[in-house]
DNA sequence: ATTACTAATCATCGAGTAA
DNA sequence: TTTACTCGATGATTAGTAA
């Protein structure tokens, strides 16, 4: 890409309709809409016809400038680059990628409460298996954009002995055949980098996982909500 | 638009896959890849982090950055500008509009010899009515944008008294309806936000035409050629 | 290895103005 | 009215470092 600055002033004249076209117009009327004084407009001009980006000729009124195909591919190639990045973000953030590794064992102590079990039962659809999958996350690094996607959430209660934290799932395919929950307690902040799996069966025995094998998760319902 | 020089680096961060996701990055390889210093892209950082464009966590290895729904929208706001202006060129082009004004009649008397009509006949497909509807363009503004397209060469010639110079000319459909073509003068260069046009029939009669009106010209065969 | 501060340097900007 | 020059002011960049 060009230097910033005069990518921004291509841009400008291109939203006037300067591409493949000749508009007539001055550097006192661009550089308003730009923010920029007329004197700074003239010498972007300047360079940008110097770089052969734009070619212009002077009028009594101004001047008539049109972007050249040489300009006009500076804009294409930024065009094409964000055209594919809006389009690939859907299914891009749907899959996750991660390693199997030993946790301690509390996920599973928190499945196998009854009080748990039965909401996730009837807000996900199937009975649990009491036990979690820890993933260490390879993509994305971080399970902070599921910030983005919209949880099933699952009620906190408390026993007599202690208080059991409320839950955000996120609803998965496991290596695109069995379906299952992502679970993130809310109360612990704990480690971004990984994401505990619940599902109906024992997953290490499923897909005979060991430490360090590798699972892809689908995200399902992938809303994509604007959050803030 | 936000500044260019942020709109950059905000570009840089995306074309790395920071939309909507979190990317593990050094502030030095944004740096080599854009250009830059790493203080610099340090400096964008803050500032694009202060705006909200993008949210980020310091790590051992550099920084988890993610941008923003508001730094999306800024890059949204760039692509769709830069969608519809490239979706619409193709059709733009070809669409021009202008008032019809009475000339100096020279146009016709061009016209009514017939070295330029037998001419116009073969190679247009139309034998012209002795005269021309001049229009002054609206938009564009500017006939320059003719150059993007194919022409049909007419070749000039010398009578006994004077000489006849070549023109090019550009099949139009007049109001939707009528075909005919614009035709240039190439020696003469004229006036660049008039043009004239030639047709079988009288246009003014076919669409009650005065001084003022408005007519539209549809370029046929619009091979938008690349030039330069 | 990082990020990011300070200070010196350099590029960019805009006021004034000529053509 | 234009564009675009000079030049002093402003803002941005990088080098050197601290953390």
């Amino acid at each position: 890409m060009i230097k910033p600055i005069l990518f921004g002033t291509l841009y400008r004249l291109a939203l006037q309709g300067a591409i493949d076209n000749e508009i007539e117009i001055s550097t006192s009327i661009i550089a308003k809409s730009a923010g920029y004084s007329q004197q700074t407009i003239s010498r972007h001009l300047i360079l940008l016809e110097r770089m052969g980006l734009i070619e212009r000729r002077l009028t009594v009124n101004g001047e008539l400038i049109r972007i050249t195909n040489k300009g006009k591919q500076e804009l294409m190639e930024v065009y094409t680059a964000l055209k594919e990045m809006f389009e690939k973000i859907s299914e891009k953030n749907f899959t996750i990628t991660g390693t199997v590794f030993t946790g301690l064992g509390e996920g599973a102590y928190y499945i196998s409460r009854s009080r748990y079990a039965k909401q996730i039962e009837s807000k996900l659809g199937f009975k649990p298996y009491p036990g979690t999958l820890n993933i260490k996350l390879i993509s994305p690094p971080s399970r902070a954009f599921l910030n983005n996607y919209e949880h099933i959430f699952i009620r906190g209660f408390k026993s007599r002995e202690r208080t059991f934290g409320p839950a955000k799932c996120y609803p998965v395919s496991i290596n695109d055949s069995v379906e299952g929950a992502i679970i993130i307690p809310i109360r612990t902040h704990y480690d971004y980098t990984v994401v505990e799996v619940i599902s109906p069966v024992n997953l290490r025995n499923a897909f005979n996982l060991r430490d360090g094998s590798l699972v892809t998760l689908k995200l399902k319902n992938p809303t994509n909500i604007v959050h803030e």
